[in-house]
DNA sequence: GTTCGGATCGTCT
DNA sequence: GACGATCCGAACA
């Protein structure tokens, strides 16, 4: 299975639902960083109101939307960075955000780029994961992602099998157009504690996988 | 443990 | 000039 292959050819909701417990690597040479998704969200394009293509609005900051499955769409919002990737044919623009991961590997790092965050303050957001990774930029938007430092490991034998998964209404979206903003469109591990927002009250066990 | 409001800056109008 | 696909610390329970 290659990059172009999986971020087409279905539908980006379910290719946002397979993402879930994949490793996602970010490796810029000296060490590797990362850890499993636990949490990600599908933006389904021109339609979506949520989306940043809505309407078929493009500019220079989402173009990365409008490229091939596969490209990294880093954007910008408020200071933080989020890390997306885009879904479907060139110029159909729907995109994946990747929310949350539970860290594994580089973890001491992980935590020096997060100015001594650790355990679930770590990484249980978009913004803290690229933090944790030390990405202050968007140098890596519009590459594909086998052209730069991050890693989605497609291999199903290195996928860890969640419990339960999942559908929810996504964060932080206007609700102006509640059938949009309501659409379960983010899927998560049912009881991560890397899971943003998750209540301790509801961490399951074994972190929610089997 | 959970809720609330302010911070802060790239991007578009 | 206004607005976020957020984060953090302070306040309250």
């Amino acid at each position: 299975m290659n990059y172009t292959n999986y971020f087409t050819n279905r539908p980006t909701d379910e290719i946002t639902h397979d993402l879930i417990g994949r490793p996602l690597i970010y490796n810029e040479g000296k060490e590797k960083l990362g850890g499993y998704i636990v949490e990600a969200e599908a933006y389904m394009g021109k339609d979506d109101r949520a989306a940043h293509s809505y309407g078929g609005h493009r500019s220079p900051a989402n173009e990365g939307l409008y490229r091939r499955g596969g490209t990294i769409y880093i954007y910008a919002q408020r200071q933080y960075f989020f890390f997306d990737v885009a879904c479907q044919e060139e110029n159909e623009p729907q995109g994946i955000l990747i929310r949350a991961i539970e860290p594994v590997w580089g973890i001491d790092t992980m935590i020096k780029n997060r100015n001594g965050k650790s355990g679930v303050l770590l990484t249980n957001g978009p913004a803290k994961m690229m933090q944790a990774f030390g990405i202050h930029d968007k140098n890596w938007n519009l590459h594909f992602l086998s052209d730069s430092p991050f890693i989605i490991d497609l291999e199903d034998k290195h996928r860890k099998p969640a419990q339960e998964i999942i559908a929810d209404k996504r964060v932080g979206i206007n609700q102006s157009d509640p059938i949009w903003a309501n659409k379960k469109l983010r899927y998560y591990v049912a009881g991560n504690p890397y899971v943003s927002d998750m209540k301790k009250r509801n961490y399951a066990k074994n972190n929610g996988w089997t």
